[in-house]
DNA sequence: CATATTTGTCTATTTATCTAGACAATTAGA
DNA sequence: TCTAATTGTCTAGATAAATAGACAAATATG
């Protein structure tokens, strides 16, 4: 017997719905992908079976299930994407072998004052002028992360334009004479997605994000960029390595 | 305006209460910690009055918002726990300065043999005896995780009782003669709270939990523990260190 | 004190979710 | 081919969520 708890603000049939997610993620039904039957799962959470076959539904139209008539109700899709922190995580080297295809455009660049957490982020005065860049990622089509980076508007004028040609962080701070640069820390909380992130990210109510609040810096300690990244919690997993020094040469 | 979507499984106020809460965690309505009157924020979030008031409610239950008739409505918490790691994580140590005080009891010990991904954590063969153990911990009498540890029964076989007395996996270590430990890797994920967890942390459907997977080793690379711990989104946040092995020392 | 603004409580109605049961359609296996 | 087990579709009714409006109670302000 499961637990789904009524008046709760979720539907039943979104809580089953998200049990199942798990008990897929932990492995719980892999000998042969296939489901218990409909019957058997509004048993086991104690509803009826049309609540279930909601729930069914729903993760059939997200493409975790596929059912078959007179048959069951199988495992569709598995894996999430690993993307590994580290003191030198790239963003675009961090997927590499995982997908096909990384792209990503540029949202928005604004330049604006330094807010109190970026002002601490960049180590300068608070109003110290910045420039802001919206970024959405995407590995083989799906949406996986939306980024806001702020840098230095005074030592980094033309960021904006640098990085709409490169798409790449690394080359543009490359082509600003900087050929290395470290992850100083990293922040990690999990919120329900916000209704931008929701839309970036094509991301239904409810969903999970994880979010990121990075900053880089040269190796000598000048902080370079401040970042908030949020992904979606359902499609990635953080993967942190701690190992030393080592691996930086 | 901000969206919040009909049919979801998640009810309207449910998602009204989670941006209230995204905002306030940006600091939207940090002048004086009042919020918009009810009737503006049903008209932002394009809903009834009422639908706005369960919203307040539920915040308010939780502790999150104080209601005061005739004047209005305010913020009455803001702040989450920030939970350090990196190469030298320990769990006692990273809250202390934030709490009062870390309460921690476990909750069951087995012995059991290895799944694949314990076998892989702990670099043993897959169903080699290991002992399971899970524990539950509290700051200031508020539950903020739960966790699962395995170690190799074959090195570690009265861990249990050892742990029962001094509730700190630093200082069994200590007792089989390891003075010092590592942590190698640690992936995050996050995922709506399942059953178990909803119940050890005393959260309500929908909760969001954040997930490590955790390897600790002795420094010469011998595997030591494996974990998997669930905290509680809503009350801590995780807060990864990238510097190198300075402080090791 | 008079007034405007705010939250609190009540009734009524509509809409969405969940339950219940019956039976059809498809598949697998004896 | 027959039967059991599975998912698909329909109807009907009960429960919960959301809307709508009216007015009370408390507070702040001029």
């Amino acid at each position: 017997m499961e637990f789904v708890e009524r008046r709760s603000g979720i539907s039943l049939w979104r809580q089953i719905a998200d049990q199942i997610r798990i008990a897929i993620s932990n492995g719980e039904f892999d000998e042969g992908g296939a489901l218990p039957g409909e019957l058997a799962l509004a048993k086991r959470f104690e509803v009826n079976r049309h609540t279930v076959r909601s729930a069914i539904a729903s993760l059939a139209r997200e493409g975790v299930l596929r059912v078959e008539q007179g048959r069951g109700t199988f495992i569709a899709r598995h894996t999430k994407l690993q993307y590994p922190i580290g003191r030198r995580t790239r963003f675009s080297a961090g997927l590499a072998g995982q997908i096909r295809s990384l792209d990503g455009y540029l949202k928005s660049h604004t330049s604006e004052g330094a807010a109190g957490n970026v002002a601490r982020g960049l180590a300068l005065e608070p109003g110290a002028q910045v420039l802001r860049l919206e970024r959405v990622s995407s590995a083989d089509g799906v949406p996986i992360s939306r980024g806001v980076s702020w840098v230095d508007a005074a030592r980094f004028p033309d960021f904006a334009d640098r990085y709409e040609s490169s798409k790449s962080i690394t080359a543009v701070l490359n082509s600003y004479g900087i050929a290395d640069y470290v992850r100083i820390s990293t922040r990690i909380s999990a919120h329900h997605a916000d209704p931008a992130t929701l839309e970036d990210l094509k991301l239904s109510p409810g969903a999970i994000a994880l979010r990121t609040e990075a900053v880089n810096a040269e190796v000598e300690g000048q902080r370079l960029e401040y970042s908030h990244t949020y992904f979606a919690a359902d499609r990635i997993e953080l993967d942190i390595d701690h190992t030393a020094v080592a691996a930086a040469l």
